[in-house]
DNA sequence: TATATTGGATAGTATTACTATCGATGTCAA
DNA sequence: TTGACATCGATAGTAATACTATCCAATATA
């Protein structure tokens, strides 16, 4: 398959799968002359991750790292989530104060350790947001968010497929990412539902 | 109190405050003279509450309709719901799938016409790009997902206070724009905890 | 052999979110 | 009252991001 081909199959114009190749987030072909490459399937299906991730809000900067997740797997499935979340959580500031997310995370069965610090921390920033825009969200309705995020998180890693760890470095670097518009689109078609249940149509 | 306390007191620039004005996003101070204007608490909150939305990753112009959303707010509880979610929903284009997101929030009680068009059609993105990128989610976790986002979208509903207005206004608006952050942060905290339950620290 | 395509390099563009500068006007402390 | 400083409004500049366009020499392909 050459450039050109690629860029049919793909809908992603030439100048842009160039641009990608520049940057790393797609491997070059095989080269057969000074101006001439082979591109195989495997470069159409990084290229539609490359879109995916793109589409849904990952930077490029970003997406290579999430994509050199999925090359270089760390050595087990656990340190493969984090190398997945580290590439999309930007890294905190040291004066952000982690205390009342790590409270909060507490009754998510979370110890000192546990997790990377700046996930913690974009929990501790989410808050902070919060916080600041004087918007104050109930102790019960808290319950609800940290009860639902772990019963998604156990269903997400209970189904990480062992058969191969290919399979499970998909899984768990594209689950985590590409999941996360699918939740916030569901929660506003939700909240539309409940609020027309409430308030009527 | 002068642009420069209302710097102070914020945190954020003079030369960023006037962009907010010149941009609409903050009313303007009350006018002393030609060169003298003099703003009070209610510009203070504003600010943190732009700041809060724009670290939370909504662009200038959505604030801004966000904003007008807080200030003219519908007839009812279920169209200011609306005007906030399309103020951060992008309008999609015509020739996108919604048969599948449609089949899918059924699970919700949903039928047609039951909520905005653009709502419903980034549930269509979101699938499209997990589809694209060649990632298919299992039905029951997806099953998981509806049944989570419901319990959520149910207790956030329930939680509106009606004592007044501008109280549920700024619950609405903001609760569903603000909390994003925090139930994605949440999400991968609890991922990073069920990865370690599951596969050892 | 004529035409088209490719790779690689470089430069240009559109958008976004600020940031800086300027001059006329105005405030305030000494 | 005088002089330093602040403010307003307008305009222009900047940095980052994600492309997009152009060029040239070197091949392919018809």
């Amino acid at each position: 398959m050459r450039i050109s081909e690629l860029s049919a199959q793909s809908g992603v114009p030439v100048p842009t799968i160039k641009y990608y190749l520049r940057e790393g987030l797609l491997p070059e072909g095989v080269r057969s002359s000074a101006t001439q490459a082979s591109y195989i399937e495997l470069h159409l299906q990084r290229l539609r991750v490359i879109r995916a991730l793109i589409e849904s809000g990952v930077s490029v900067a970003e997406t290579r790292k999430v994509l050199d997740a999925l090359d270089r797997p760390p050595e087990n499935a656990h340190d493969l989530l984090g190398a997945a979340h580290a590439a999309v959580t930007p890294t905190i500031d040291e004066q952000l104060d982690v205390t009342e997310a790590e409270r909060l995370v507490a009754g998510l069965g979370w110890q000192p350790g546990m997790c990377d610090p700046n996930v913690l921390g974009g929990v501790a920033r989410a808050l902070q947001g919060l916080d600041r825009a004087g918007f104050r969200v109930e102790d019960d309705l808290m319950a609800v968010y940290v009860d639902c995020v772990q019963r998604i998180a156990r269903a997400e890693i209970a189904g990480v497929p062992t058969e191969s760890t290919e399979a499970a470095v998909r899984y768990v670097v594209l689950g985590s990412v590409l999941v996360e518009p699918l939740l916030l689109a569901l929660r506003r078609v939700a909240e539309q539902i409940a609020s027309a249940e409430r308030f009527g149509v």
